[in-house]
DNA sequence: GCGTAGTGTGAGCAATAGCTCGCGTTTGCG
DNA sequence: CGCAAACGCGAGCTATTGCTCACACTACGC
């Protein structure tokens, strides 16, 4: 498996072959949806697309480079998702603590509920090039800043360690969200767990750090 | 690809082939940690431990067979390592809320720090067959039950659902230490981590419910 | 010593993958 | 029109993989 290019080979000028990259990339999300990332044969894409294999090849250059352009989509969705969430934390009426994390947390369901199986294949199975991994820390990273700038302006906070937190936030709601989405518990409806998820993350931010805490009230 | 029993198709009866077989896990370990799933060619798998393809398939029927055998061998080392610390939890003397979760979160990171790269390739890259992944949710379940009977004893804890609190309090702690110990983040030394997922898990079990909450205690 | 079961070998088979390339068809445009 | 560029096609090439099988060697009970 040489190293190719994962750059598009040829441009769709006219309409046509506009169409037929758009075939190509929803086709190769249903073929790894459904058969994952080693059964999603290049050919099989094609064929789901209607579209013969030479086809596929004028376009993208490898079955990575399909990989890629989907998970180049996804992240610009969630991107697109996320932006209105970051500027309301941001902005002057900046949420209370549970109503903020109650949105992260449903935006972040949101995001992974869509395609959960897509979403495996794409961030687990499949190879990560080095690029696209800096590309998504790059992300979490950016979303972590924001999420401690929320932090540090909300009077209901008081965790000694706003960056770590906020980090540590991250992690859990994408933890969280991705196995429940993925590995969906049968036993308490999703509801319930993402209550539960938000009320956990709330106890933490609130809570008084242990060294400087007095001896238990009541 | 076929369906093939996973079972061994011979079993070995001397000293020699046991050693035969042992190289052979060992050295399947090294290759998937190495190049992967994909990559970790069974020619590979042989070559390195010394040994011919041949060989390889008397005592692995297929190259799915050699994965299960390691996530067994993984499993069996998880329950060893988790069977002391819940006699602990059940025990008499059972440990209070903090040293409870730490003593949980450091045998976790514990178990996974071991080969992270392997464990990605086995819990995430590799395909999951059904019976592996029912086996695994059995564990997971058991765990839960294990620790909502200590959250139930423990007079600190105060959620309302001990059931729901323990699935999630498995779950953050699986996937925290996972993604902790797999892409592990550089800008703070992970007992920090861990340290946090402590006071995390402790803020929320501890909390008092939302709903019959008195007007917060000064 | 001898026979049998256990063990080890590696060339090579069948299947399948990603991908190429020569050629026919359609489109845009003067 | 006519022509060049864009587009589409699919048989099939090359490489690789999981795995088989016919055979040779080793250990051990008698």
């Amino acid at each position: 498996m040489p190293t190719r290019s994962l750059r598009a080979r040829r441009q769709p000028r006219q309409a046509r072959s506009r169409e037929t990259v758009e075939a190509l990339l929803e086709a190769a999300a249903q073929v790894f949806e459904r058969h994952g990332y080693a059964a999603g044969t290049t050919n099989r894409i094609a064929a789901r697309a209607g579209v013969s294999i030479g086809s596929l090849y004028q376009y993208y250059p490898s079955k990575d480079a399909i990989l890629l352009a989907l998970v180049e989509r996804h992240v610009a969705e969630g991107e697109a998702a996320l932006a209105p969430l970051a500027g309301w934390l941001a902005g002057d009426s900046s949420p209370g603590l549970r109503d903020g994390l109650q949105a992260l947390v449903a935006a972040m369901v949101a995001l992974h509920a869509d395609r959960p199986a897509l979403h495996r294949v794409l961030f687990e199975e499949a190879p990560r090039p080095p690029a696209l991994r800096r590309r998504l820390d790059g992300l979490a990273t950016q979303a972590a800043d924001a999420i401690a700038a929320w932090l540090r302006a909300c009077p209901e906070v008081r965790v000694a360690d706003p960056e770590l937190a906020a980090r540590l936030v991250v992690q859990t709601v994408e933890s969280i969200t991705h196995t429940l989405v993925i590995h969906p518990a049968a036993d308490r409806p999703p509801a319930a767990w993402t209550a539960a998820t938000v009320a956990m993350l709330a106890a933490y931010l609130a809570a008084v750090p242990v060294d400087d805490r007095h001896p238990a009230p009541r």
